[in-house]
DNA sequence: CATTCAGTTTGCATCTGTGCAAATGTAGCT
DNA sequence: AGCTACATTTGCACAGATGCAAACTGAATG
């Protein structure tokens, strides 16, 4: 399938004839002519048909003409230099994240604005987990779950199991049970419910020290030796101060997804940052 | 500019080596080499550079690319066979209308359906003005104004001029002055702030014998001989029955509009629709 | 440091696609 | 009916784009 053949046929729908396209192309008319056969045999069926001497579109010529003519008004987005391009890449960029992810990315966020100096980054964290895209309140967000909003589009950058974890100095006491061991639990305004139904199974609710409501609290606490905790098995393994204490739990498994609204969809900015992440998070895949 | 080369470029995006690219093309390394310069030199600026024996996009390559990708993405819609590009033209197509439109292009409308008869035309016509387009309540509207709702997109299809119009037998009877004829005017309900004016200026009150709120109304009223009235001069003029008793009003132009939604813009029967109507209503521009 | 590998560049013969010009076809006009 | 204007089709010579193969480059490896 040759792009190019699709410029000819649309430039044809608007001029008419193939003597008026040749001279608007700059090209011969026999070459209007035998672009468009090929056109035909590319796409299998009949662009063009002559009625009685002159050429017109078939209908189905018009419609493949329509989606050249929607290709045209995406190319007119080319950019025309390379101040242009560069003006795609600048400006702000707001994302919306965990702090858990800002902890252990860090480094990469920081290569980000290194590599495209001109773009402004905002990071939106906090503990609310969902910040509303689609009102706008950010251009991109990183989030940890196991099915996206079907209102976004992007890509899915990590998986991680999930497992139990503690500090050495916890998981080197001599213990029966997991429900022995001191806990970190989700705070009840937190909506786990996989968690939740798992402790109440496992864990006596006298054993549950500390319920804090961010995934970062979980984790530093844990490596503060506060208690044993269920944690991403990605993040937790890089750690020295954890020990695994439990087979990999089922059911718990998530994904880091990278997310935007459609409409920002093709945005340099984003593009740019969807690119530089998923690349940057392919040691966590 | 080549949209070939376009082509060439996303392929090179994706796969990342000439080699590589070429094969996924089926053409040759240096053939890729080669287009994507031609690209360069028709954008004026460089896509590719070498970093040490390697080919990367440049900071403006990847924007170009990405409105490659985009432009991929709209050329997906090429209906791949005849049936596929028929069924864009099925369905239904609501429009809006006043009875006016309907009454002078009945034809045309006609016209349409049997151009394609696959498409079930709607029509939402009546007495108020304005169907809200937004709300999906028509998918096409054709409107008499002077600026259309900038919500909208469309074109400009027919434009015209006013003057007072009356029965041949009115126009007959000898007059001092238009105020001295009876009258068809606008109901309060209709917010036609122009007219109102010239009529309070020129028009005493108790001459005006009938008030009616909508524009066919007016037009067939006047062409029974009810009264004298101020009507839209491409449609009163193919009457026989009227004559045109007073100069050209300033002030009074309006467009008709074929209007629909921007989502709409690149729709086959909506496109199909306008193309049909733009070129029929050729006579009355 | 030589060797290999994966990639890009360049020179040259070839072939495809292009432009030109003549032939053909259709509608409209006198 | 013949003429004109406008349009498409076709045959042929040629230029430019293509493929091939060889040369070239840099990085990684032992």
């Amino acid at each position: 399938m040759n792009w190019a053949d699709l410029q000819v046929l649309l430039a044809f729908q608007r001029e008419g004839t193939l003597q008026k396209t040749a001279v608007k192309l700059g090209i011969d008319i026999s070459t209007v002519s035998r672009r468009l056969r090929s056109l035909e045999t590319d796409l299998g069926s009949t662009v063009i048909e002559n009625v009685s001497g002159r050429l017109v579109l078939t209908s189905y010529g018009e419609q493949a003409a329509r989606t050249a003519e929607a290709m045209e008004a995406e190319s007119e987005n080319l950019p025309r230099s390379v101040k242009d391009s560069e003006k795609l890449l600048s400006g702000v960029l707001r994302i919306a994240l965990l702090d858990l992810v800002v902890f252990f990315h860090a480094d990469l966020i920081n290569a980000f604005t290194v590599r495209y100096p001109q773009i402004a980054l905002e990071l939106v964290s906090g503990t609310t987990r969902m910040h509303s895209l689609t009102r706008r309140e950010a251009d991109v967000a990183i989030r940890i779950a196991k099915q996206p909003d079907e209102t976004l589009v992007g890509m899915r950058a990590v998986h991680s199991k999930y497992a139990v974890y503690a500090h050495t100095s916890i998981a080197n006491q001599s213990y029966a049970s997991l429900g022995e061991l001191p806990w970190i639990g989700w705070d009840a305004a937190v909506n786990a419910r996989v968690t939740d139904a798992w402790m109440e199974r496992h864990i006596p609710t006298r054993q549950v020290r500390y319920r804090v409501n961010s995934p970062i609290a979980q984790f530093l606490m844990t490596e503060a030796g506060s208690g044993a905790c269920i944690l991403p098995i990605v993040y937790a393994e890089r750690s020295d101060k954890l020990v695994k204490i439990s087979d990999v739990l089922s059911g718990f498994d998530t994904d880091l997804w990278l997310l935007t609204h459609r409409d920002l969809r093709r945005n340099a900015r984003v593009q740019a940052f969807f690119d530089h992440f998923y690349q940057g998070l392919a040691p966590f895949r």
